[in-house]
DNA sequence: TGACAATATCTGTCTTGTCAACTACTGCTA
DNA sequence: TAGCAGTAGTTGACAAGACAGATATTGTCA
């Protein structure tokens, strides 16, 4: 918990500071960037999503009103909302991720062995979507 | 991320069900239990949470309202405010840790090989403090 | 086809935590 | 011993997440 807690805070300090955006932001850039056509239902955002289960439609107002995304339409379901990355979304998304892995680099794996590194990481995957 | 949100949410709702505290209010009872005359200064209390100043503050109003600990004045520094567990608090914290013991057990622990669990402790222990 | 359960998203409201400013007190130093 | 920087803790304003319930739409089935 120490170690989570310390890392996530160090990162997203860093995060604000060069890109200004919160980490959160970052989350929902990601998925829709990895997205087909940077396009994702607001269902399939909230299951991939790293955080906030419960806060994705104030979350995404939020990036909204960034600029950083936008809501669509979606054809054939009028109750369904299409969430689309923006060029600038795509931009700012492109710069962050760059330095935000520099900076996870140097905040957390940097600290680990690469031995530590793997066996962490083979141990808490199980976690993973489940 | 995923690891410990999964785990900490479940062992989270597990404590809230059985015991009726939230997993802070049993970090800052576990605190004093430890310390000597079950006291500690606001500021120690503070030192190794993961809560800022104004944080602790409302956490212990919050414990406080509930009847597990009270504060008191320090002897010769009247800025200063102790916060004492209670018998109810005790209680409550010896009952509860136990449960949530099995929690992390079942959550978490019991999910690692014993070679896996040291791994980790090895690779995260470093972050403890520093 | 009409009733009703299920789905998709949003809104109101409460809780919790942060930041910056504030009060009160202590102890150094000139 | 007066001034003042430093320490201890609290408070007000605000941001973000949790939770429950509202709203609109779709699909199913008698």
């Amino acid at each position: 918990m120490f170690a989570h807690s310390q890392v996530l805070h160090s990162v997203e300090q860093d995060l604000k500071r060069h890109s200004g955006i919160p980490l959160a932001f970052l989350d929902v850039l990601g998925r829709l960037y990895d997205a087909p056509d940077g396009r994702l239902r607001m269902q399939e955002l909230q299951q991939r999503s790293l955080f906030t289960h419960s806060g994705m439609t104030r979350l995404v107002d939020r990036v909204e009103a960034a600029g950083l995304l936008r809501r669509e339409q979606v054809p054939g379901d009028r109750r369904g909302v299409s969430v689309v990355i923006t060029p600038e979304g795509t931009k700012h998304y492109k710069e962050a991720i760059v330095r935000h892995r520099a900076d996870v680099e140097r905040a957390f794996a940097s600290r680990l062995t690469p031995a530590q590194h793997e066996a962490v990481a083979k141990a808490l995957w199980q976690f993973w979507h489940e």
